[in-house]
DNA sequence: CGCACATTTGATCCTGGTCAAAAGGCGTGG
DNA sequence: CCACGCCTTTTGACCAGGATCAAATGTGCG
């Protein structure tokens, strides 16, 4: 076999992402109610989850892995729209497709409910939709955030961009690391991460060499970076470093 | 005075964007609600209605003119990550600011809400909720296309995409036009346009100019346009022409 | 009419794209 | 354990689309 991913969990007390994903103003008794309609489901890393302008039949929270969502014109330019880690919600209540193929970056586990039953839960649930409008609104800003970085930014912020995203990300949820550096495991491969950022793999590689030879990053392995300075790191992509504060 | 402005409408059953807004799915006592805490205020073009970071005071719903939300680096680059048109609305519940500033492109007339107030109305009207909920995922949804036209498009893809949304936009709400042809009058300034399609005000106008010569607009005056032919202007911004079956 | 500002046009430069080849990783099988 | 082949990533040489700098033209308003 491929590979093995981990055992889900099997009840939603022992859900790692319990406490930030759609659910997590739930109180025990709607948990309860939930825990009776989802299902789990593994895909592997390629797969595509969900495809554009396809019938959407099932919506539901990413447990583990890393999923992108894949937008692509017809002559094959492709362009990554929006990167779901743990916790993240995928689909959209009340239309029956969506613009962007949903394709597993790495192997993945879903939490999901079939959409029908799920806008039912959501039509009762105020804490269910308060919380999916919040998520929403998270996921816009993130999307007006990249709209800075693909259209204004050089292909050197963009790459140093993309990693300060990664940190930021990981701090939010691991909290802030001990000392000045960081370790980093990236998600994507080179192309993805080119489609992601609105460059071709050959800039990206370049900008990544750059950045290695500046001593900005330090690649510990293909995947696994060192980032001794976060405070460097996020000059190079010309962000204001609110998260070294607060 | 520089400029008169449309008297707002005194009651929202006179309201023109009453049915797209974020109270269209109100019943009457709701409505009623509404009604004696909103207030109209207006904007000149050019003001600043929300300053990025700043406390956010109000929310609310754009009335009539244009508005744009615009993201500044340090250095003075610009972006423009959203352009509000008549019944959008402006700003985010349960946060104290936004990233980017909101900016009068024309003249305009919002129906604001004190923040506090609004926060409360959201709690206890599980309509307002739900029209927020489908607004702010639509928004996203604008966000994420527009992306693929900042990360991946050609100059002349990106002022046909531009044109292109504008004129679905225009479609959405008014209905399809009668022979093959539309007007289409600009919101925006060069400026503000190269600003939200990612380039400079030279190479926009150069492609404007491009496009006048090859058939596929034609200026009638600085802001106002002639489209003879709908599915040319698509095939130019490389989108599916959707819009015209249906 | 004349001034201020917006837009267009022109000439040149440079960042990032394209095409091509080399190097590095990794799994399979001898 | 190593050799082979496949695929990903890096590096190189060259090209081109859009940026930059500068000037001309157009437009609205006092």
């Amino acid at each position: 076999m491929k590979n093995m991913l981990l055992a889900p969990p099997q009840t939603c007390g022992d859900c790692p992402i319990r406490h930030r994903a759609i659910c997590s103003k739930c109180e025990q008794d709607e948990l309860a109610v939930l825990e009776t309609l989802k299902s789990y489901k593994d895909y592997e890393r390629g797969e595509t989850i969900v495809w554009a302008e396809e019938p959407l039949t099932h919506l539901g929270t990413l447990v583990s892995g890393v999923a992108s969502l894949n937008r692509t014109l017809e002559d094959g330019r492709c362009q990554i729209v929006g990167l779901m880690l743990p916790s993240d919600f995928i689909g959209r209540p009340k239309r029956n497709s969506v613009a962007h193929d949903v394709v597993a970056a790495t192997d993945l586990t879903l939490c999901r409910f079939e959409k029908p039953v799920f806008e039912k839960l959501l039509s009762n649930s105020p804490a269910l939709l308060s919380r999916l409008l919040t998520m929403t609104s998270d996921d816009l800003d993130a999307a007006r955030d990249w709209m800075l970085l693909l259209g204004r930014k050089t292909a050197r912020e963009k790459v140093a961009g993309f990693l300060s995203m990664l940190v930021r990300r990981n701090i939010q949820h691991d909290g802030m690391p001990s000392g000045r550096g960081i370790e980093l495991s990236l998600p994507l491969t080179r192309s993805d991460l080119a489609n992601y950022i609105g460059l071709t793999i050959e800039t990206t590689s370049r900008q990544f060499t750059q950045l290695k030879q500046d001593g900005i990053i330090e690649l510990t392995s293909q995947r696994d970076i060192h980032i001794p300075n976060l405070a460097n790191l996020f000059r190079e992509a010309s962000e204001p470093d609110i998260a070294l504060n607060g």
